[in-house]
RNA sequence: GGGGCCGUAGUUAAGCUGGUUAUAACGCCGGCCUGUCACGCCGGAGGCCGCGAGUUCGAGUCUCGUCGGCCCCGCCA
C-alpha cells in the first residue's frame, strides 16, 4: 500500500457530523486510524479527527482492491476516505458513539501517511506517565481530553475577548523584552548582545506599561499575554503563564469589579451555561482570615475557624497558653474520625510549621482528647455554648503564631471539606476579598513590602498611615477567588507622582533608585494621569477550574515540568562558546556539556 | 532551600519477611475470520528491573548516592 498525494481531495465533514440525515451521500472523511477491526473480509476502521470518531468499513462490495489494501492500515495511519453514508441495521448502532447510527462505505481511500506505533494508545482511558505524555506531547493532544481543554481554552479567549470589545476595551501589545525591577518575583532575564553587560528581563506582568496606556488616555486598554516569574512550580503555577491584563481609567474600584464580574458571568454563560448571580459575594481580607484562616475562601461549604483565645489562653495547657492565637474548628459528626484519620491530619498541619493538633471527640457522656484534662469546668462549658457542640462533633484546635495557626487551620478546613463530602461539585462559588493591607513586613529584609504592589493605591485617608502605622494601612485592591482559588487581582493605582514617591519611600526605596527604575513613570504621571486601576486574570488557572482539570499542565498546550524544562525540546540547554562570546558572556562554572 | 510519593517488556501494573527461568493485561509481529465497534480465535517475539556504589553466599526486593517525573512547604507584589 503506497502512502499517496492529497491530490484535489476535499474533506466534506468533520468525523463527529454525519448522521441519519446524510445517509446516501457521497462523502470525503480525513483523519487518523483509532481502532481497527480486521474481520478478514471485511474491515472496520473507526477514524478520528480533532471532532470525533465515524466508522468506516471496507468491503468487497464497494471496492475490493480498497479491501485488500486496507489489511496493512495500522494505528494511526493518516486517511482520506471517499464513500457513501449507510445507515446501520438496528442491532448494529453504536449507541456509544455520536455517529454510531451510520456508517461511511469505501469507494475509495489513500494512505497519507504512515505512522509508528505509538508510545502509548492514543485514547482518554488510558493513563501513561506524565513525562511520557510531555515527551510526546504532540500525541498527548491528539487524546479528546487534551483537545477538548484547548478548544474550550480557545472557546473562552474567544468569549473574553468578545465582551471586552463590546465594551470599549482596546487590545494592546506591550514589550516583552524589558526592564528588570526590583519588588516581586525573581526575573527571566535575556542578555544583550548590542548593549554588553545589560540584560532586559521578560515581564512579570505589563503593571508599568498599562498604566502608561492609561495616561496616553487610550482608556480601556487589555491584552491576553504572557507573563513570567522565575519562582517554584506548583500544580497550578508555571513560569510563564497567561494574563487576561485589563486596565480603565475614571474608574474606581466599584467600575472594575463591576465590569470584570459581569466578564467572568459573561464567560461562564456563554462557554460553559453557568448561571452566576451578580454582584459576586464580597468579603474583607480580614474576615477572610478570621473566617476561613486563607485570604482565597472556599466558600462553597460553611464550616468556619472560630477564634477561642479568651476562652482557653489561661488554661494549663501550654500549647494554648504560650499561645498568640488559638482557633477552633468545629466538624459536625466529625467523632467517627478514627485515630489514623486524626494523625493523618496531624502530619497534614504540621506541613504548615504547626506542632501538633490537638483535637475533643464530643461523646454522650465525656470529652474524649488528650487535652481535655487540661480544661477547667468553666472552659469545656463556655467552648460548648459559644461553639454550640454536639454529641457526634469534633473539634480541632491550632494554637501558636497567628499565620501559622490561620494557614494551618485554613487548609485543614479545606481537606476536612473533601474528607466529610461538603464541598458541592459543579458549583461555581465566586467571591471578591477586599481592604487587604497595603504593606507587609518582610522579616528578611526587615522591611515593609508591597501585599499587592507598589502602584496600588492606599484607601483614602491611609496614605498618613505609613508614615505612623504601616501595617494598618489598608490597599484599594481586591482579589477575585473562585472555590478557593484566586483567578484574579487587581488594584486602584496611585496616579500622582508625589505620593507615589512617597509610596516608593514606604517601601525602603531610596530616590535615586526609584528614579532610576521607575522614573518614566513618576514622570508620567506629571503630565496629567487620569485616575486609573485595573485587574488581571491568572487565565490557565481559570481554565484549569472550568474543566475541572487536576493540573494547569493539563490546559496549556506545551508545558513545563516542575524544573520548569520542556520535556519535548529539552529546553532549557547549553549554547555554544560562541553565542556565549557574542553576548560577552562568561559562566562561572563549565557545565556539565554544551 | 526543605519534606513526601514514584521509576520493572512499547504501555499500565504485580512481584510478600532478599532465594532457581521476573508475571499479567493491553499493545506489537505472524496466521485465520463478512457485521465488528476497546471485534474474536490460534501462535510468537519482546527486559541493563532509571543509573552508580554498598551490604550479602545471593539484590527488582535492603542501604547510600545520583538522574528524572509528580505532590507539597518556603518562594510566587
Amino acid at each position: 500500500m503506497q502512502v499517496k498525494p492529497l491530490g484535489w481531495w476535499i474533506r466534506s465533514h468533520y468525523c463527529d457530523e454525519l448522521g441519519v440525515e446524510d445517509v446516501d451521500q457521497q462523502v470525503c472523511l480525513m483523519g487518523w486510524v483509532q481502532y481497527r477491526r480486521d474481520h478478514g473480509g471485511l474491515i472496520f476502521i473507526d477514524l478520528r479527527d480533532r471532532k470525533g470518531l465515524t466508522q468506516v468499513v471496507f468491503t468487497p462490495e464497494f471496492n475490493a482492491q480498497a479491501l485488500e489494501e486496507a489489511h496493512g492500515l495500522r494505528a494511526e495511519f493518516v486517511l482520506a476516505v471517499k464513500g457513501v453514508v449507510r445507515e446501520r441495521p438496528g442491532d448494529m448502532v453504536n449507541p456509544n458513539l455520536k455517529t454510531g447510527e451510520i456508517e461511511v462505505a469505501v469507494t475509495e481511500f489513500r494512505l497519507l501517511n504512515r505512522a509508528k506505533t505509538p508510545p502509548f494508545i492514543i485514547e482518554d482511558r488510558v493513563d501513561a506517565a506524565e513525562s511520557l505524555r510531555l515527551k510526546y506531547r504532540y500525541l498527548d493532544l491528539r487524546r479528546p481530553f487534551m483537545s477538548e481543554n484547548i478548544v474550550f481554552r480557545s472557546r473562552a479567549v474567544q468569549a473574553v475577548r468578545e465582551f471586552l470589545h463590546e465594551n470599549e476595551f482596546i487590545e494592546i501589545e506591550t514589550p516583552i523584552l524589558t526592564k528588570s525591577t526590583p519588588e516581586g518575583a525573581r526575573d527571566f532575564l535575556v542578555p544583550s548582545r548590542l548593549n554588553q553587560g545589560q540584560f532586559y528581563a521578560l515581564p512579570q506582568s505589563p503593571q508599568l506599561f498599562k498604566q502608561l496606556l492609561m495616561c496616553s488616555g487610550l482608556d480601556r486598554y487589555y491584552q491576553v499575554v504572557k507573563c513570567f516569574r522565575d519562582e517554584d512550580l506548583r500544580s497550578d503555577r508555571q513560569p510563564e503563564f497567561t494574563q487576561v491584563d485589563i486596565e480603565m481609567s475614571f474608574a474606581d474600584e466599584e467600575a472594575v469589579m463591576s465590569m470584570a464580574e459581569k466578564m467572568i458571568s459573561e464567560l461562564f454563560k456563554k462557554t460553559l451555561d453557568v448561571y452566576m448571580e451578580t454582584p459576586f459575594t464580597r468579603i474583607s481580607y480580614a474576615q477572610a482570615v478570621a473566617e476561613y484562616g486563607l485570604d482565597r475562601p472556599d466558600i462553597r461549604f460553611d464550616l468556619k475557624l472560630r477564634d477561642v483565645t479568651h476562652i482557653v489562653k489561661g488554661s494549663e495547657f501550654r500549647l494554648f497558653a504560650e499561645a498568640d492565637l488559638i482557633k477552633a474548628l468545629v466538624v459536625p459528626g466529625g467523632s467517627i474520625l478514627s485515630r489514623k484519620d486524626i494523625d493523618d491530619f496531624t502530619d497534614f498541619v504540621k506541613i504548615y510549621g504547626a506542632r501538633g493538633l490537638a483535637w475533643i471527640k464530643i461523646k454522650e457522656n465525656e470529652w474524649q482528647s488528650p487535652i481535655a484534662k487540661f480544661l477547667s469546668e468553666l472552659e469545656r462549658s463556655t467552648l460548648s455554648v459559644e461553639l454550640d457542640l454536639q454529641v457526634g462533633d469534633i473539634v480541632f484546635f491550632q494554637a501558636g503564631k497567628p499565620d501559622m495557626v490561620n494557614t494551618a487551620l485554613g487548609s485543614l478546613r479545606v481537606k476536612l471539606g473533601e474528607r466529610f463530602d461538603l464541598i458541592p461539585k459543579d458549583v461555581f462559588a465566586p467571591v471578591w476579598v477586599t481592604d487587604f493591607p497595603l504593606l507587609e513586613w518582610d522579616e528578611e529584609e526587615k522591611r515593609w513590602v508591597a501585599r499587592h504592589h507598589p502602584f496600588t493605591s492606599p484607601r483614602d485617608g491611609h496614605f498618613e498611615l505609613l508614615e505612623t502605622d504601616p501595617g494598618q494601612a489598608l490597599a484599594r485592591a481586591y482579589d477575585l477567588v473562585l472555590n478557593g482559588n484566586e483567578i484574579g487581582g487587581g488594584s486602584i493605582r496611585i496616579h500622582n507622582s508625589l505620593e507615589q514617591q512617597k509610596m516608593f519611600e514606604a517601601l525602603g526605596i531610596i530616590e535615586s533608585e526609584a528614579k532610576s527604575k521607575f522614573g518614566f513613570l513618576l514622570q508620567a504621571l506629571e503630565y496629567g494621569a487620569p485616575p486609573h486601576g485595573g485587574i488581571a486574570f491568572g487565565l490557565d488557572r481559570l481554565i484549569m477550574l472550568m474543566t475541572k482539570t487536576a493540573s494547569i499542565r493539563d490546559v496549556i498546550a506545551f508545558p513545563k515540568t516542575q524544573k520548569a524544562a520542556c520535556v519535548m525540546t529539552e529546553a532549557p540547554s547549553g549554547v555554544s562558546p560562541r553565542q556565549l562570546r557574542e553576548l560577552g558572556l562568561k559562566l562561572r562554572e563549565k557545565p556539565a556539556e554544551g
